[in-house]
DNA sequence: AAAATAAATAGTAATCATTACTGTTTAGTT
DNA sequence: AACTAAACAGTAATGATTACTATTTATTTT
């Protein structure tokens, strides 16, 4: 992989966003740097950071965001402020419950938990 | 909702299914009774129908799939033969979990597990 | 049963996110 | 400095979904 401002930039946008942006995002953050830059090669580095596993995705209603933090983790996204939160878990019990009472041999998990966050939630 | 065959048959054929159907496989299969449809027509019934309450839908890796069961259940998507299970959990101990630990009230969530099925897992 | 009304349809055009193509530029090598 | 392949900008194409429009049809009203 030869160095490029643009991936460099594409990249350093989602580590800095600590949000999930979409491609369409990114693109207008990095377009303030590289003004000719093209969405192709947003689309085309982001394609190449997931596959070199710096950056990975999560789909939300379709759309693609990406996320810095490729450490496991699961996402609580807000339906009042729309905010994408991380967390994690202590125990991941369903793994094994549907290892055992389905027997079907679980290789990996998303999970997408949606409600109101703290923030939207001081009442 | 007034009545038409249309959309019937759009309904009867996600019943019938099992399997989590796209828009296109209803579509496929509706047009065998009813070879003048259109997708229009397909999608149209299909909104209705989950805004009804009739069926929900699942997206899986980007691209919509349609479910008549309604009931809370989560699904387990073989990497092998790429079918779609239901299962069920006992606790979701996460909800709590995220209650507790990060103090965001949830709503809802949507569970997706991958991996390799009981019936390609004969080895 | 005929007329009226509004929902649903078929067919097609438009949208939106994403991918593919193409000729030009550029990072890294010889 | 010359070379080469990777990356680029720009643009066209794709695929899933939605929007539009003139026509048909289920249901209600006369
Ligand atoms: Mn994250
Ligand atoms: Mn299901
Ligand atoms: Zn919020
Ligand atoms: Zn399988």
């Amino acid at each position: 992989m030869r160095y490029s401002k643009q991936r460099e930039l594409v990249h350093a946008s989602i580590m800095s966003s600590k949000d999930h942006p979409t491609a369409d995002r990114i693109f207008s953050e990095v377009k303030k740097e590289i003004p000719k830059i093209s969405f192709g090669t947003v689309y085309r580095n982001l394609g190449q950071l997931v596959e070199h596993g710096f950056i990975r995705i999560i789909q939300l209603d379709g759309i693609t965001h990406y996320d810095g933090n490729v450490d496991p983790h699961n996402h609580f996204i807000c339906n009042e402020c729309n905010r994408i939160y991380d967390f994690e878990l202590d125990n991941e019990d369903f793994i094994s419950q549907v290892e055992v009472k389905n027997h079907h041999h679980v290789s990996g998990y998303q999970l997408m938990v949606t409600g109101t966050c703290n923030k939207c939630n001081i009442n």
